[in-house]
DNA sequence: TAGATTGTTAATCGATTAACAATC
DNA sequence: TAGATTGTTAATCGATTAACAATC
């Protein structure tokens, strides 16, 4: 689909370039966007935001820029935003809850599918119009649906085995809440949200 | 304090073997760790490891390996998270309010101070055993408490006003969860916690 | 001792930055 | 045209990896 693998790096920069030239449409409604514009925002230099549009087959206008329509359809397009997914949050607690309401999402293309959760107490409650449901129905949820990312979001200790579950139900994302690394085979994407990695830039700051 | 000025991706590292050696003694109770360990689980060269722990002055002893209880204690050290730290959150929507109540925020020093809105309905409830409190009153208690760190979890289009808010209480460093940039003195450290990156490496990956 | 692991220097790799020609 | 900005090659920089000696 898209043109050349894109690096991790590259990966990283896409999305805020999105988010900067969304922001500046809605605000300004400007045509067009400088490299040297997105570069002082995302805080790189302008020759790499240049390489970074090039990479994805978006050619700018000497003396004018880039036309600003045109590099936030072409990211939504190379990140997929453009085509829904769907995913199912699994650990109702409350960072689950959390990102169970959580509007952004939608900017991105993700849609929830359903909530799963093992505690009694929490199956049957209704979160943003999704009705909790027990984990024992995960499997049939995605044979059924095709879902293919899961959100996980349980504890430390039930990870790795949830993880191993989904795997085997078919899903091949997981995008991990928990407070620890998840082994999964080759062919599974995981991005790992460690919340610590950012207390750590912080504390080390502060205590500088 | 520390012997040598850490980069980025040294800082990234650090909490990920703090988070290994962590749970390695938990459960098992090891008195040592090997480089090769802590680089498997963590994902990168044992020689980046044994660079990583020199750095921070952690001596092993070969054909031994690391003590696994000095690793812990030092990292812990250098990243400042034996020495307890306090934050406000600012904006008590559905995200702030699970920071508010995230247990795990503990095993990295932080310990929430106070809560903050400035919805009148938000105004006065209790979360996880903090009242949450006008955001007029931020710039009092900041004062008076000395806190360093705040948590902003206010929608977009008042991210930017309430950054500069906090900074001018004396603020020095924010953990940004709104999506979008904040600008700020050189002085401030700002963690930025953008999801749309950790989405944009799944989605691309679905959909590649 | 023998062998496993650390510690450190050198080599490699990739990403970032600089320079400058091409272009509208 | 003149001038601003893109596009691309070359140079630099830093991080990662390889090699191997030191050590208990």
């Amino acid at each position: 689909m898209a043109k050349k693998q894109l690096t991790q790096s590259a990966l990283e920069r896409l999305p805020r370039y999105y988010q900067y030239v969304r922001d500046l449409r809605e605000k300004s409604g400007s045509e067009s966007v400088s490299s040297a514009a997105l570069a002082s925002f995302v805080g790189v230099d302008d020759t790499q935001v240049r390489k970074d549009l090039a990479l994805i087959g978006v050619k700018g206008c000497p003396r004018v820029g880039y036309k600003s329509a045109l590099v936030q359809k072409t990211i939504c397009r190379v990140l997929g935003f453009d085509q829904p997914y769907r995913a199912i949050i699994v650990g109702i607690g409350q960072l689950g809850g959390a990102l169970a309401n959580y509007g952004a999402f939608a900017l991105y293309g993700l849609q929830i599918a359903a909530l799963f959760d093992n505690d009694p107490r929490q199956i049957g409650r209704t979160i943003s119009g999704y009705a909790v449901r027990s984990s024992a129905e995960i499997a049939g949820f995605v044979a059924k649906t095709g879902v293919r990312l899961a959100i996980v979001t349980v504890p430390r200790r039930a990870a790795q085995e949830v993880a191993a579950m989904l795997v085997e139900c078919g899903i091949d994302a997981i995008w991990n809440f928990s407070h620890t690394r998840l082994e999964v085979p080759a062919h599974v994407a995981v991005r790992n949200e460690n919340l610590g990695v950012g207390l750590a830039e912080l504390s080390y700051h502060l205590h500088r």
